[in-house]
DNA sequence: TGTTGCAAGGGGAAAATTCCCCTTTTTTAT
DNA sequence: ATAAAAAAGGGGAATTTTCCCCTTGCAACA
């Protein structure tokens, strides 16, 4: 039995009608072919410990973002973690920056949307074999506007984080000051510190910070 | 030439990825064939209004609900208007009622996830064009839940959804009266209103309420 | 013709939010 | 070991939000 020269690909992606289409169009390349595909990170992972496939052939790993169980970046970070070799291309329909540096962080080889054409799908995944990564514009404007000015993004503490949570709901401060065991003093710090570093000026305005960013999801 | 007997159908997709790689799967069932694609309503539209494809056959058109330009409820609706014997699949990732109920009011023979298996699907596109229409469990549900409690959906007048979105700011009432040319009290008093009908408390609720509602965009 | 409903507006007060300036304790860094 | 941050908490006051009860004018309607 003899084992076919094109490149493996193993696909994990919950949107099986994508995923089992998809799966036609890399077969149609001739040097692709699909071997496997899962629908989350959570049975792709389970594949890959089963004693029986540790030495099992994985070229190219197509890897969505939003998946439930275990999403594309948890994925990503145990493949980091217990195969740093493989090489996988994130895909997701968004283009936020902060998943899109996490992946990469986290050792995807390239950033794909599902917008992409055929053509160009085909050629990241041929230049990811051949030079081990492929970056769109999109992403490479991404990356270097990041290297300027790396304290672009606002960092929150543990307990601010956990604050922005709470403020998103109907509770007053000192509601949640009772919830997080704090003095609604204290809560009023957080709250002056956080508004300052957003420039807001209304518990509303931090609501909708926290929803854009997806500090909160609706 | 000869025209063949497969079923002609139409994708209206952004998603590059995912149209083209769809029609590879469409493609292998003997009896349908993917005739054209687009990547909006409005390019599909133009090319419908074309005098050279006036009596185009068209069998199947799985149309996408998430589009830039013209979504897929839009398109649905002119498609209503315009072209009532064409039979429409929406396709989505997510399942909102509203949506859905939109979509089969406006026509949809039927409505799919994109986490449909390849099996299903082809059993959608066949019934729909054998009977007419497809439901799935999921939706059939969401359509017998609208029949028993009709009124389950809250109704805002116009000024109550200028108010609302503007409500989902920094602004504080005071001026969001001016903006509106209203007094703070008359203002005072949709708040009031409103608070009593989503039986909530706080602004942030209210906020909350319109994002979940898509009643303003983040 | 009266009644009913409702949009617009008001008075007044309690509660919550926002702001500024301050103290104490704990961590961290040099 | 000591200075500098950071975390926790406080006083007090101006605004804003929330709530309840009330008046007027207008339009529909029976």
């Amino acid at each position: 039995m003899k084992t076919s020269t094109k490149n493996k690909v193993i696909i994990v992606d919950d949107h099986l009608l994508f995923s089992q289409s998809l799966k036609f169009l890399i077969n149609s390349f001739n040097d692709f072919e699909v071997t496997h595909s899962f629908e989350n990170g959570k049975e792709f992972i389970q594949f890959l410990e089963q004693k029986e496939n540790l030495d099992i052939e994985v070229d190219l790993i197509l890897l969505d973002v939003n998946m439930p169980i275990l999403d594309g970046l948890g994925t990503m970070m145990w493949l980091k973690e217990n195969r740093p070799d493989y090489k996988a291309i994130a895909l997701s329909v968004n283009n936020e920056e902060d998943i899109i540096i996490k992946m990469i962080k986290n050792g995807a080889k390239g950033y794909l949307l599902k917008d992409t054409t055929p053509t160009i799908f085909y050629d990241a995944l041929k230049t990811v074999i051949e030079k081990g990564y492929f970056f769109t514009e999109m992403v490479s404007g991404i990356l270097v506007n990041r290297i300027d000015n790396k304290d672009k993004k606002l960092e929150f503490k543990e307990k601010e984080l956990d604050f922005i949570k709470r403020a998103c709901s109907e509770k007053t401060y000192k509601e949640i000051a009772d919830e997080m065991c704090l003095s609604p003093k204290t809560i009023d710090g957080y709250r002056e510190n956080i508004f300052a570093k957003l420039e807001i000026k209304t518990r509303i305005g931090l609501v909708l910070y926290a929803i854009k960013n997806k500090i909160v999801c609706v």
